[in-house]
DNA sequence: GCCCAGGTGCGGC
DNA sequence: GCCGCACATGGG
């Protein structure tokens, strides 16, 4: 288990590293995490019982099997090996889904300022003499007064609409979760019924992986779309390839299924996995390398 | 100044 | 269906 690749992968906000400790909130508790010796230590407040740490570590979820004892390509391997220890964690949906609305093109270091200023008249938690604010609630956030200037836009009120749905019930996180991948993807993002307002193609699939137990979904934002054409360029058809390179960056709700057919055919269960490296490995590692 | 940042909704063909 | 644009703001 690797805490600094986990944590920074950017596939959660709002944790932060003190003093050797990874620190953030799991549901209503404070935490602090790091690793010694090959073990997890975790201190937190209210005290977490060990079964609610396994369930956010998702330490029940063993890489070996998701790969099916097949290897995927050398590539893969060695980019896994690169970044052996990174874990996908196990996000309230909620605060995933707030999350992700909010990140649309903006860059990390933003999202996690918007995200801490809608947290900052929140109830504050603390453990081992630091603080932390909670996110809202879906109810608690249609009470939440709106940040003055802060990159919100329309993206408020599909925030607010989203709480709305989740408070009567019309969105349900449980149901989506017991769908199968494609079936989940489209009622987010097609159905005109489920669609959710400010969740796209990529939202979708971030919530998917990061909450709903979908561990072949792929979010494809730019960077991933680089890595794809860089690394795997056979998973993109030649037509949306050329698109790509002479016209910005955008793929329409179509083009970006056909890449995400590819890519679960290629990676299957193991998706997920490699999209966080492949992310941490486009932003971090030098280019021209193949690995870091 | 200008471009880019974990995209998405909308109105125009 | 696809295209072009607006959306808000800060950092390089």
């Amino acid at each position: 288990m690797n805490l600094d690749f986990t944590f920074e992968s950017g596939q959660i906000f709002q944790w932060r590293k003190a003093d050797g400790w990874w620190l953030g909130i799991v549901g209503t508790h404070a935490t602090m995490l790091r690793t010694e010796d090959g073990s997890l230590l975790v201190r937190s407040n209210p005290e977490a019982s060990e079964e609610r740490i396994k369930e956010f570590m998702c330490l029940n979820v063993r890489y070996d099997d998701l790969a099916g004892g097949r290897s995927v390509d050398e590539f893969t391997s060695s980019l896994l090996q690169d970044y052996r220890g990174l874990r996908i964690l196990k996000q309230d949906p909620w605060s995933c889904l707030m999350s992700y609305i909010v990140s649309a093109s903006l860059s990390i270091r933003a999202i996690d300022r918007v995200l801490g200023s809608i947290a900052s008249s929140c109830r504050e938690l603390n453990v081992d003499g630091l603080s932390l604010r909670e996110l809202p609630g879906p109810s608690d956030f249609l009470n939440v007064r709106r940040p003055r200037k802060r990159y919100l836009g329309r993206k408020w009120s599909y925030l607010r609409q989203a709480a709305r749905d989740i408070d009567d019930g019309t969105l349900d996180f449980d149901e989506i979760r017991s769908l199968p991948y494609d079936v989940a993807w489209s009622s987010l993002v097609i159905a005109k019924e489920s669609h959710v307002m400010g969740v796209g193609p990529k939202v979708a699939d971030c919530l998917l992986l990061f909450s709903l137990d979908k561990p072949e979904a792929f979010p494809m934002d730019r960077w991933i779309m680089r890595g794809l054409q860089r690394h795997y360029g056979w998973l993109v058809p030649e037509r949306i390839a050329t698109k790509l390179r002479n016209e910005g960056e955008a793929l329409t709700v179509r083009e970006y299924e056909a890449v995400s057919q590819n890519v679960r055919s290629h990676f299957g269960k193991l998706g997920g996995l490699v999209q966080e490296c492949l992310f941490l490995h486009m932003r971090t590692a030098r280019p021209g390398r193949p690995s870091a």
